[in-house]
DNA sequence: CTCGGGATCAGCCCGTGGGCTGAGGCCAGG
DNA sequence: CCTGGCCTCAGCCCACGGGCTGATCCCGAG
């Protein structure tokens, strides 16, 4: 079962938390109500997940999140703020959160991103994610020039490859490509020859070197 | 009630999400197997999402959500494709998708996908979002490192793995750990079993993804 | 002592992977 | 117009990979 640290200056807050995730079944193993208090509480309960404030008298949820992620501890935190503020926002993240919620997300979608937070994966409140994407779509297409060799495969062959890298056997990636097995094996010798790859197994090395997958 | 347009060149594809669709009350109105088609479908029906693929024969996803976004209509595009590669989640928000799946969601995130959607809401693969999230805080993704469980294996095992993360073949394996091939194949064998593989390439990705190599 | 798991090995079987050849269609550029 | 690259496909061949069975040895736990 899920077992989770609520972090918060209010009281009225944490009982609040407390009984939408015992509702859900989600077992809140202990409560802190600044940032040193919870430091001591992760090392003490080893939850799955930290919710933190990020405003806190004493030591912030940022400081705080730095010192847990920092300790190699297992649990992930996931940031339960009032305010959407970007500065916020990066803070945490670079603290090594692994996401940012706003104190206006609703019961049910404060459960499953606690129950995603515990399976490790990122979450983030819709406002952000916003401006996330935002952020992400304006860039230059910067990663181009980060990526090793690829530039003389074609388009169809990073495609292959791609998907090669994901573990795909020859049948799937025809199947998903739409196109006969004969030239996915075509396409997969070509990108063997053009990336002096031996095997599949190289390839894979390949693909998520190159930041495909 | 959600009204969907599910966009795919896969006739098998597009059942699949019908009768998940289906399944949770969402309301599919139409489909499309190109993205010519699904512009035209777009304009005639007027559905609340559009479920896109972007890979089609003639005019793909993009294109076609460029012109859909374009055209003033009430519809959300939501991409859903197999490919996780920033170039093309960069291509379709800036065309104005709202949201980027992959094709190995779950049935029921991909509901939840499509309702968020339906509300406005933007949604992307947690996959997707990881990398969005170290771009906008410009580090790396930190704490976010999922080392699955390799627990079960052997200590023996586990150097078998690294060995296959780091492409080599089976008789190179048994050279460099001086022992005969049998044996290689043998913990190769086993290591499939305990964390569930079909071959080395998703040998190569499981043994990447924690950390070995 | 016995049982079970890990490490080691052998032999058999066959499916997939990958090399090689050849070939047709499409499109951009010389 | 023709050359060359890319995408598409077919058929042939065989080595490696991987499943399965069965066996020996060592060890620690019960």
């Amino acid at each position: 079962m899920t077992r989770v640290l609520l972090v918060d200056d209010q009281d009225l807050v944490r009982q609040g938390l407390r009984l939408i995730l015992d509702l859900a079944g989600i077992d809140v193993v202990g409560e802190a109500r600044d940032g040193a208090q919870a430091v001591v509480a992760v090392a003490d309960l080893d939850p799955d997940v930290v919710l933190m404030d990020l405003r806190m008298p004493g030591m912030d949820g940022v400081e705080a999140t730095r010192l847990i992620t920092g300790s190699g501890a297992r649990a992930r935190v996931l940031a339960l703020t009032t305010f959407d503020v970007d500065e916020h926002v990066v803070g945490v993240l670079r603290a090594g959160a692994v996401g940012y919620l706003l104190k206006d997300v609703t019961a049910d979608d404060l459960v499953a991103a606690v129950r995603r937070a515990a399976a490790g994966e990122p979450v983030v409140a819709p406002a952000v994610l916003a401006r996330m994407m935002a952020n992400f779509a304006d860039r230059p297409p910067a990663n181009a020039a980060v990526l090793p060799g690829l530039g003389d495969l074609s388009e169809r062959e990073r495609e292959v490859l791609a998907l090669i890298g994901a573990g795909r056997s020859n049948a799937e990636i025809a199947d998903t490509l739409v196109i006969s097995m004969a030239t996915v094996k075509t396409h997969v010798r070509h990108i063997f020859a053009k990336l002096d790859l031996r095997d599949r197994a190289q390839a894979v090395v390949a693909a998520r070197d190159a930041g495909l997958s």
